[in-house]
RNA sequence: GCGCCCAUAGCUCAGAGGAUAGAGCAGCUGCCUUCUAAGCAGUUGGUCGCAGGUUCGAUUCCUGCUGGGCGCGCCA
């Protein structure tokens, strides 16, 4: 990459100078090589200068000057450098960095953009985890695509990433009791028996749909059972009905995990207890009431936590002690939770346990996501369980399509609330981004195919003199275009998967921008320019359809 | 009361300590006999919530306020 060889040329640069007396640091501080804003700074700008300015003990232009008397980069790259505003190190490139650029796209194809950066460190990300116990909900998709697309961005910068779906589904649970307890019941009212459906249980229709299933699979077959037999059967086939429910419904919206990690296999194999007892071996725990503590607060928690209740039951964070445990004994490297906004007040404590229990909590990355709220016609719908309007993550996927859903649940920052305009997903305008992104790849694919119909050959890219590639649309589009492995990188290591629709955007901008002033096929086109536009033209179809695949969504050849 | 998130253009939001703070929408004005007008261009619009602090430099980091969203169980 471009950047890196700068990089690399700036620091040894300093280095020199150091070496020469002309320069004094300690150690050569972190600096910056971007792109800057305005195209006038040149093509890339370093604040090198201005970082080392206080070791240097030297106004930073001095700096910036003695290093370009030390900086040595090839004459064929290299058009001219300049110290300009407060210090900046602006340098100009010869437009054949960019025609390496599209070089490199089509070598690489789709895996441009790829990187090794991860170097192949092992993460687990975990995301939704929902409870088997209803269906997905609104939340649980954004939740779904932060997670999946964060993953694919990390996979394509060199991690070696596993989804997992956490399944709450610990038998001992108040609320998977209580699960099965509504569908009892709902299964012997199917045959006439009068019994109160109780308060606390679960209303949705999806209950009554179930023991009708059921009914008409198995009859009457229950109605005698024993009591506690049947409800621990029926809680158990209601468990799995879910969950295989809500596999399919991840599956249609493109989300797959490669592990459904089960709370009540911590339960079965042990697990909780040795993670109790791991915990107090080493001298984190107290007994304190009748309970068993975390001394959480040795790690940054506010409060201490108990583990064991005064009934001798483990709590919710005895299960996610053991969890997170077995996680690390898998051998993986960084463990990732993406939770909702409701459960910000388990990070300490996670991070608290992990810590006792001697593993580094940096390695734990903890992200939440804001609230959601869909609009239409401009105003907030979904007012809440207890009306039942509530609208489900399957009829969300309906009614916008995987794609624009999967975009719009990708636009904002997991930090911001999410408005999620239902009207404007469904828009075939160019005010919904998705279809603008789209069109754009529906373009490019437009001209190649033009381009076969009119019997234009498609050269290899070899072949082609890219040296009439100079006008500001193409040297523009060229330049987001070279930017892709970086932002995959950034993505990647800041947990911000949101950049990748961004990127699409900005990138099917430029296109456009270009697709409006450097015709391709038309009369009059000379035919190096053409050959060399087309090079372009299929290495941006390359670059949006690599990063509409990171999104998960469909790049169409026509629209 | 405590915690988390947010506060940037009329609206929805970007902006990893850098130069003149950006995009889309909305408003106004233009561009299709030419590769898809689901597009492009121009233009209007800002005390980056307030007050301090750190820094050569703060929309960005820290502290304190103000306003809004969400949450705070020996529930999961």
């Amino acid at each position: 990459m471009i950047k890196q060889v700068l990089i690399d040329a700036l620091a040894k640069a300093a280095q020199q100078a150091h070496a020469a007396n002309a320069l004094t640091y300690e150690t050569l501080p972190e600096f910056t090589v971007e792109r800057p804003a305005n195209a006038a700074f040149g093509d890339f700008s370093a604040n090198l200068a201005m970082v080392l300015a206080s070791a240097a003990k030297r106004p930073p232009r001095q700096v910036a000057q003695a290093l370009l008397e030390h900086l040595s980069l090839p004459d064929d790259l290299l058009e001219r450098v300049e110290i300009a505003g407060p210090g900046f190190i602006n340098l100009y490139l010869k437009p054949v960095w960019l025609h390496e650029v599209v070089q490199e796209i089509h070598r690489q194809g789709e895996a441009y953009g790829r990187s090794q950066r991860g170097q192949g460190k092992k993460v687990l990300a975990e995301f939704v985890s929902a409870n088997p116990n209803g269906p997905l909900s609104i939340p649980h998709g954004r939740g779904a695509i932060i997670g999946d697309v964060l993953c694919s961005v990390l996979a394509a910068a060199g991690f070696a990433v596993s989804r997992e779906f956490y399944v709450n589904d610990a038998a001992t649970s108040s609320q998977m009791v209580r699960f099965g307890e509504s569908l009892v019941v709902r299964y012997l009212q199917e045959f006439g028996k009068e019994i109160e459906f109780p308060e606390d249980g679960y209303h949705g229709e999806y209950v009554i749909d179930f023991a009708r299933r059921i009914k008409a699979r198995d009859g009457d077959r229950y109605l005698q059972m024993p009591a506690a037999d049947r409800l621990e059967l029926f809680t158990n086939m209601g468990k799995d009905a879910m969950i295989e429910w809500q596999r399919e419904v991840l599956a249609n919206f493109g989300v797959e995990f490669d592990t459904w990690f089960r709370e009540s296999a911590l339960f079965k194999n042990n697990e909780v207890q040795k993670g109790i007892d791991a915990l107090a071996e080493r001298g984190e725990t107290y007994q304190s009431e009748g309970a068993t503590w975390l001394a959480s607060t040795k790690y940054g928690d506010d409060k201490d936590r108990p583990l064991v209740r005064t009934n001798g039951k483990p709590t919710y964070l005895a299960s996610d002690v053991a969890y997170h445990r077995n996680k690390f004994e898998r051998g993986f490297d960084i463990l990732i939770d993406i939770w909702g906004p409701d459960h910000h007040g388990y990070i300490a404590r996670t991070k608290a346990s992990m810590a006792a229990l001697g593993y580094d909590p940096e390695r734990v990355h903890i992200l939440i996501y804001q609230v959601v709220r869909l609009m239409r016609n401009g105003e907030f719908v979904m007012g809440g369980k207890r009306k039942g309007d509530i609208i489900l993550l399957s009829e969300l996927i309906e009614q916008v399509g995987k794609d624009a859903a999967r975009f719009f649940f990708l636009l904002r920052s997991s930090d911001s609330d999410l408005n999620f305009d239902l009207d404007l997903a469904v828009q075939e305008s160019p005010d919904n981004p998705v279809y603008y992104v789209q069109y754009a790849h529906a373009r490019i694919a437009s001209i190649l195919r033009t381009a076969e119909e009119k019997g234009v050959a498609l050269p290899e890219i070899g072949e082609v003199d890219l040296s009439p590639l100079g006008e500001e649309a193409e040297i523009s589009l060229i330049r987001r275009l070279a930017e892709f492995p970086e932002e995959i990188i950034t993505a990647a290591e800041l947990y911000e998967p949101h950049r990748m629709p961004r990127y699409a955007q900005d990138l099917a901008r430029e296109f456009h921008v270009f697709y409006d002033r450097c015709p391709v096929l038309k009369e009059g086109v000379d035919p190096h320019v053409r050959d060399a536009r087309l090079m372009l033209v299929r290495a941006a179809k390359i670059t949006l359809r690599n990063v509409l695949t990171l999104i998960g969504v469909s790049a169409p050849e026509r629209m």
